[in-house]
DNA sequence: ATTTATCCATAGCGATTACATATGATAGAA
DNA sequence: TTCTATCATATGTAATCGCTATGGATAAAT
């Protein structure tokens, strides 16, 4: 019968082998000299050699206790050392994160968070992309992202949500526009407006939102052109083809053709949220979030 | 309680992980599922993590088992390994061996028994050093040569020494000496000449039978000069300051001025013999005696 | 929606084995 | 030689490893 090699094994011949002292080895081994004497021989047996010369007075390393010394520290240290990383990467204090977040979270509190996280957590490295919202829960659900930094959408089975933050709306109005000369300005007054939007499937959230101020306001809006990119958005805005809500944020792009006004509604607001998968409880996703809450709730 | 990590954790994990089925894991395991399942369990308590996700249906990795996974994989390989290294040592094919030898024992057969064992044994690290066969014993009694190629001496009780090869002595007279003009020279016709010799301590089993030969034939050498070196020997005898009887291969050295004249006595021979150190059995050194033998037989 | 199949976890049991204590054998020291 | 230190062997016991049987949960099938 051929028993396998155990770190067990291993460990006991590394006592005696650096003792030279069948005795002390086992004192040292917290057990009794016998049963040492027998996993040294069963260990000789699955070499199929003599790992020392042993009489009673004197135990000295054979060639093949020679050479199988250094192979087992570095084995004994090899398998600590696995031990120890499997234990960090449990905690979430190692491993891969990939983060996405929408262009506009940018602006807001997200510099701040990783810069925190990475402070805290060196040993896991942040893999980061800019993502529409849609794209960003697709891919979340999908696995190719962790956390998802996203204009809050609708619940999902699939997915926790979690606000971090929370910005108002205003409405963007070209610079010669005549609503341009109020301070605030009401959605109802864009009930004749042309609209330019984000679609739907690349910021649900928002989208829905707009659709729901405008519906609270009593009309439908009138959407004349919908822009894949925040910089066209606004653009579009500057050239007249219409106007748009977007989250308050966007200001600090500091387009000088369009104007921003707040809108006098309490629920004009956009929710920013973190989102990740809520099957896998990844340590290093709950780090990740412990971090944010903690910058989220100091930051206000 | 700290149950303490074991191979056998590795690789049922390392199964598992690559299977990621329990059932076919513990079929490649040759064993049940139920106890591949407590393994798993045990070990993850070990490290304190979970390592799979597992529901009835699906099972992957977590972050601890994915950062886990490439560790186990490695100290299994280099279990393996080292088992191997280990075994090899144990039968000679692996480790180091430091072999002295008399300065004209190069002259013989040495360097092709060295030859043929770095060819058999390319695992074994050859340390050559030459050294008198005074300091060669001593060396091997305290370990710090494994085999010597020495002129065979006097038997030790720390020993084992086996004769490898025989070799007539000559007589080495200058040139111009009247016993040069003969074929053969009986040890007797030196009984007044001054001798060149080796010092006792340094090439004690020659010196000794130089002795007894000199004995046999009546009479007690006059030493007039020792020669702590082979060349020094044969050049104190060109120039007149003595005789000598040294080992036949020292004609090759070639020395002009120098004659060597055959004995006409059957015990007029040196023997040269390996010598190791009794106790310790060690493999390698087995081996090359083992090609030591194999050569020096088919050699005759 | 209900049923079925799949698959991991748990329970209980038997056999192995790892370790303990007691004792023997041996080699070096006094 | 006698004594002492030290490793090996013998034997008993407790831990544990693995097995069979069964439970429970989930996804697929009807």
């Amino acid at each position: 019968m051929i028993e396998p090699l155990e770190l067990r094994h291993l460990r006991y011949f590394v006592a005696v082998a650096e003792e030279l002292h069948f005795g002390r080895a086992a004192q040292r081994l917290g057990m009794a000299q016998p049963p040492l004497s027998q996993q040294i021989q069963r260990l000789e047996q699955i070499i199929g050699a003599r790992l020392f010369e042993r009489t009673s007075r004197r135990v000295q390393l054979t060639d093949a206790g020679t050479a199988l010394l250094p192979d087992a520290r570095r084995l004994l240290a090899g398998a600590e050392a696995a031990l120890l990383a499997a234990r960090r990467a449990g905690r979430g204090e190692q491993g891969e994160l990939r983060v996405a977040f929408a262009a506009t979270v940018m602006f807001l509190a997200l510099p701040e968070i990783i810069r925190a996280f990475r402070d805290r957590f060196p040993g896991v490295h942040l893999d980061l992309r800019e993502m529409p919202t849609g794209p960003q829960l697709a891919g979340i659900k999908a696995g190719e992202i962790d956390i998802g930094f996203v204009r809050e959408p609708e619940p999902d089975p699939e997915l926790d949500i979690v606000t971090v933050m929370r910005e108002p709306l205003r409405i963007a109005v070209p610079k010669g526009h005549p609503l341009a000369s109020r301070a605030t300005i009401s959605v109802r007054h864009l009930a004749d407006e042309p609209f330019v939007l984000f679609p739907a499937e690349l910021a649900p959230g928002l989208h829905a939102q707009v659709m729901s101020l405008c519906r609270a306001a009593g009309f439908t809006p009138r959407v004349v052109e919908e822009s894949r990119e925040l910089y066209t958005s606004v653009s579009l805005v500057e050239a007249g083809i219409g106007v748009s809500i977007l989250p308050a944020s966007v200001e600090k792009l500091g387009w000088r053709g369009v104007r921003y006004r707040a809108i006098p509604s309490a629920s004009a607001e956009t929710r920013i949220a973190a989102a990740w998968r809520k099957d896998r409880g990844r340590p290093v996703v709950e780090a990740f979030m412990g971090v944010v809450q903690e910058k989220v709730a100091g930051g206000r």
